[in-house]
DNA sequence: TCTCTTTACTTGAACGATCCAATCGTGCCA
DNA sequence: TGGCACGATTGGATCGTTCAAGTAAAGAGA
């Protein structure tokens, strides 16, 4: 709490107006060198710090980014994935001055309700949206309302989803990888675990191992034989996995849609080779080769993405993120040039004209134990 | 976005002042009845949302609760159980008109800088510590400052610990309750997979083990040969349970201090009974019998004392936490009387006098098939 | 010397809610 | 009917910041 110093107390103690120091914090191009100095000495020697909320009053602006904490996912294994995307977001905002809250909702419903709160009291200036699934409706709603928000995965089937940004994690190259992988090790007979049809995110790791697969010259109706839907949870790659075992000509390996299902495929598997997918802790704790998704770098160009959208919006002067924080510069936030982006690890920017990014990253294949 | 109504707007609706609107909202009791309605309908009508960076700069209060989110865990299995705590604070604080404001840190010393930068920027009124260990550093910090906060874990050796408010889940009374399962169901040798001496958590666990046993009419001697100490992860406990299975006067089940030091004994030992500790997703998967933490309930009752002491703080007028949307009336956060916190669950609750609460929650055993 | 720019800074106002002190009824009693 | 008390309502000030407009000084051009 201390004794609260307000940019007057600066301006006093430097011997300047309110105004030279707000200058100074925010376009300091437009500060004579000398008195520059002199108010960034001032800031200094009392510890000033920016009220976020005055200017918030101000401005308009929160710095806040709201992002919904999911209950212990339907299997729980996969849960952490969430989590430690939730952890590279606010590691990436704290980064560009942002700050991140947190939210709770039961279902789509409840997170429009929720918006609207938010919207209405804390205002924050943009939204993370995770698990986009079919008939989303909350981007839709994020649209009308011109709220800036990136999502955490792409807009499986909705025509408009071209319109908005969004970030997720090849899971077809994924499973493919996966799928040579095995092929290199003498593998023929690989089968898949996935989901039943009609989620996004399955049907298109499930591509990736069928597309391998053809290439390799297996007939589709080998790759009927070798695929299996089963809903996700270890009871049920077990059942699956001996399904798969017990058929006329068995599998030699599988590729799972997640690491529940190769976990339980481990278990009942009598040794064939298994990977998993998402690289969970319990991957690596019983050894599952797995495809690990870059979720530190999702979690970073989700914020990169969003806050290109929020300095465009002020784009009055350039917003060069001068941090109020006196002394603690941290790295530039990121080449904010769309054609940087490609440039920094295996990912794919898809970027006509004026339309929002799209951002494709590659996951990588963890090799352990279990293939 | 849309067009921002202010509580003058809302006055001019309702023919009244900007005042009484505000009076409406925080005091109810002084406005005539007839008044009190026009201007609700007022509110409803025009879909008026208090701007919380306009009360904030009045008051000083962001309505803010700072929680830190942790990286995957040292083991990651256990990661999940900070993560439903986190959800239960989120899902808690917005009940009372609180929000949960994300942050991350490395190190104490990181984390303590965060404190400094939060608090000069956004305010949060109270903070939210997590995993304190001996040698904890942060609580002193905050009381030192003045700024409230409860810890979700005892201050394990900190002889200042008794001045702040803290909740727990009594882990020697979940693997006392583990240890007379095991007696009950007419095991004698009761193996203890436990974590190195000095970690307050893994401490206290054992004691509920050992003290049962001795109960039962172990004696030292052999309890000594049953208490088997190692790093978390799976391997660790295949390794443990394997020695203590090697033993002269082998084990027929352990208590294990985490779930996943009881995966690995599952998977090393050769159908022994085994029980675990946080009821993780993956013992849940498995059909690890696990003691199963209130983190719900740790986390409600983490946010009422928070809330306790920010009402406290503010105590001018009974707050009475009249929230400004209208028609969603929620249930009152809790009887704030402290003796009511002892009727709602299993639970001691220490108060004396005015020194803060202490709460300390029993955990339940979640009974499946490897015990 | 006068005006017109430019530079570098200062001053006044506004954001939206809350708090304080003052005002306006209204009813009560002498 | 006047004085008074009481309670409901009002206007004005305030929080800390940024925006828009304004001023003083110095230099350029005629």
């Amino acid at each position: 709490m201390a004794d609260k110093v307000t940019i007057a107390d600066v301006a006093r103690y430097a011997n300047v107006s309110r105004q030279t120091v707000s200058n100074v914090l925010n376009s300091p191009e437009v500060v004579r060198e000398e008195t520059r100095r002199r108010v960034r000495e001032a800031v200094r020697a009392l510890g000033y710090r920016a009220s976020q909320a005055a200017r918030q009053m101000r401005t308009g602006r929160s710095r806040l980014i709201a992002a919904r904490i999911e209950p212990a996912q339907e299997d729980g294994i996969n849960g952490s994935v969430f989590d430690r995307f939730l952890h590279g977001i606010t590691e990436s905002a704290a980064r560009s001055g942002y700050r991140v809250l947190l939210y709770t909702a039961d279902d789509h419903d409840a997170e429009l309700a929720t918006f609207d709160d938010l919207l209405g009291v804390y205002v924050p200036d943009a939204f993370v949206l995770t698990s986009t699934d079919y008939d989303d409706p909350r981007a839709a709603w994020l649209l009308e309302q011109r709220i800036p928000f990136v999502t955490f995965g792409r807009p499986w089937g909705v025509p408009d989803g071209q319109k908005y940004p969004w970030v997720d994690v090849d899971g077809a190259a994924g499973t493919a990888m996966a799928t040579r992988h095995l092929l290199a090790t003498g593998h023929r007979r690989i089968g898949f675990l996935g989901w039943p049809e009609g989620s996004g995110v399955g049907d298109d790791r499930r591509s990736g191992w069928a597309r391998t697969l053809a290439e390799a010259g297996i007939g589709p109706d080998e790759l009927a034989e070798l695929d299996h839907r089963t809903e996700d949870g270890v009871p049920e790659g077990a059942a699956a996995v001996t399904a798969l075992l017990a058929a006329e000509r068995p599998v030699t390996a599988v590729v799972c849609v997640s690491d529940s299902l190769a976990i339980g495929a481990l278990q009942a598997g009598n040794g064939i080779a298994v990977i998993g997918f998402d690289d969970t802790p319990v991957a690596r704790a019983v050894g599952l080769t797995s495809v690990s998704q870059p979720l530190g770098e999702a979690a970073a160009r989700c914020v990169a993405l969003l806050t290109d959208m929020l300095d465009g919006d002020a784009a009055r002067r350039r917003p060069r993120d001068e941090e109020t924080t006196p002394g603690d510069a941290d790295a530039p936030p990121d080449d904010p040039s769309n054609d940087g982006a490609g440039a920094r690890g295996p990912s794919r920017t898809t970027t006509s004209g004026d339309s929002p990014a799209h951002i494709l990253l590659e996951p990588a294949l963890v090799h352990r134990r279990s293939a």
